[in-house]
DNA sequence: TATGAATGAGCCTTCATTCAT
DNA sequence: TATGAATGAAGGCTCATTCAT
């Protein structure tokens, strides 16, 4: 067993290439962006990324398994504050909204929408994906929306995952949109109207 | 000096060429698919291909602008067999549905997403993207809701700009996660869910 | 035996080629000239050029061995109009100042230095060149110069072949500067300063 | 942060690649030698090659800067311990005689020559070459003149710069025709009738 | 651990030549 | 004879990865 602070040190040492490699990936995509790119960003030697991540694709799939706002872990424990299904609702478009103005959230979503494609190509990756699809963001909303359901605010009628799948779709959409057009695309206005639109089909 | 060919062999030729380029392209991606992907899909020669396509860009750009059932030309010449807005609403979702099971929509899709990521790269592909976007899409759907609002089948409270895209927002999220995801995600259930849901707040 | 009209045809359709060619290997260099260069300059078909000529190195070839004003054969022919041997030598200086307007001059020196560098690696055509260069351009100088010793013009001293060689060094020497620098080189001067001197060497 | 090889390693290693380029080119021609054949020579991988010149062409134009025996700078300094003018050009003219049996003179002069007619092609590269020529080979000798004019060894009736002018461009294409004829040539006892000659010219 | 030089497989593209029409 | 599409070998260059220091 390694000392602690080593182990620290290699994960801030990661975190710091994590970093780097997300803008590198997000300019010119995961195939155009090349070791030199995030050896010239990073400032590290190339051998020294080497020593961190076994592969370019090992940063990548990394930089994917990270934490974000968004990320379900995170999501769950910020729902919990609220009491109201619509109110749970409410609140992760907002919390997309909130990353309008973010100078990485674009680079985020460009890298997001790229690993999707990426991993649907690779069997494994692309199990994982289906893997975390299902069991982690559509069993997220299907279980605000049970809930919704039980307590009367949801109407019953509504099938909860169908549901649940559209909503991650269309906040896919919107994002996706939004990264490739930017200052053309009035992204808080469509997540506002998108919000109503959902929560009125719920109701 | 009359051509040796004929201006319909060249565009056959060109089109055999993007219909294998496609495959390959969806296959493992623009960048990772290589100019032998295609020629042995193809069965043309290396030569050969470079006499239709000046580079691998070129064939990615053609392969976009080739018309497909989902162009604005095409989709506009369709709409106007419906009278009322909200059928014809109705009919872009039954379009898409009816794409299930096409043996190449995944693919088109999934280099369409591709596309997007890469021309937001390139300066004069953004552009072109951003100009289609807005002067072919959006307007599409702007026209189509704002004859809604006059014949007043469409509340008049709808902003037709934000409303154009968040429609399309959806549906390109909906293909998205079905590219990625395939069978294991319910687009037709989705699309379904979508179209009430996208028609019911317009009402 | 094909008719004579034919085989005319055939001579000028070369001739055309050869002229075409001459400026595309003068443009870009040999090696960097495409057949298709050709091909647009001529504006003839690339499978025309091959009916004329085996390869493209069959068409440099025939270009070098092409008649010009300095062949020999007909350098010959003109020196016999002059009685004093340092007169012809005058006029074959002269010959090349009457060069330096010439729209192709530089074109064929440079065609003709690149040639020589060509011939130099190939076993064949360095034969060719060293054959040429020995029994014609060096025999008429020494024919020259061994006629002005009989006639007392030329000090008898003169070793005839390095003299003769050394003519003919200079001016490729000469013309080659010229080709490389053009208007940046006084070649008229300096012939006129080589003719004196080479002169003034013989006596 | 201190290299981990030094600056001499550096230019060691690009003096090395030089050298069989140097071979390669004068073997085949700057274009027909291909970087594998660099590679084979040098027993360096391709990609070490580029670690150390950005391109073919890179290597070709340093190839040309490097100090020779014969470069200006080193001339110069050479040309300083003769008091007389005549003396220096006999000197400079001796310098090439002693290139004769030299290995790499041959190489040097068709690298040499080629070069010349490729940078007449290339813009950038034929106003180096042109300032070059100009100023440092042409005043090289120019200076030689006028001292030699002062000091009452060369009649004043020269033209300085035609003079430099015709002293370079013998040179060249004794030096060229050699390096084509090689054996068939009498290097040496051109350039002592060279000598005789220009020195009497001057007189 | 850190560094960056070394490696070489692989890719896009060119172009001389052939050949069916 | 004329045409230009077809061919595919070959070449310059890139870049992920390794490894000696």
């Amino acid at each position: 067993m390694t000392p602690v602070v080593s182990e620290e040190y290699r994960e801030k040492k990661k975190q710091e290439i994590i970093e780097h490699a997300l803008v590198c990936f997000a300019e010119k995509g995961f195939q155009a962006a090349t070791i030199d790119d995030i050896v010239k960003r990073s400032k590290m030697s190339k051998g020294s990324i080497y020593t961190y991540f076994q592969s370019k694709e090992d940063i990548y799939v990394a930089l994917m398994n990270e934490k974000t706002e968004i990320s379900t872990q995170h999501l769950k424990e910020e729902l919990k504050k609220f009491d109201s299904s619509i109110e749970k609702i409410r609140f992760i478009f907002d919390i997309f909204k909130s990353q309008a103005g973010r100078s990485n959230w674009i680079d985020r979503v460009k890298v997001h929408t790229e690993f999707y494609l990426h991993a649907s190509r690779d069997p494994d990756l692309r199990s994982l994906l289906i893997e975390r699809a299902k069991h982690y963001y559509i069993n997220v909303l299907v279980d605000v929306l049970e809930e919704g359901k039980m307590a009367g605010e949801i109407k019953t009628t509504t099938d909860s995952e169908i549901a649940a799948n559209l909503f991650w779709s269309m906040l896919d959409g919107i994002n996706f949109q939004y990264s490739a057009l930017q200052d053309h695309y009035p992204y808080e206005d469509v997540l506002e109207e998108a919000k109503a639109m959902y929560i009125k089909s719920l109701m």
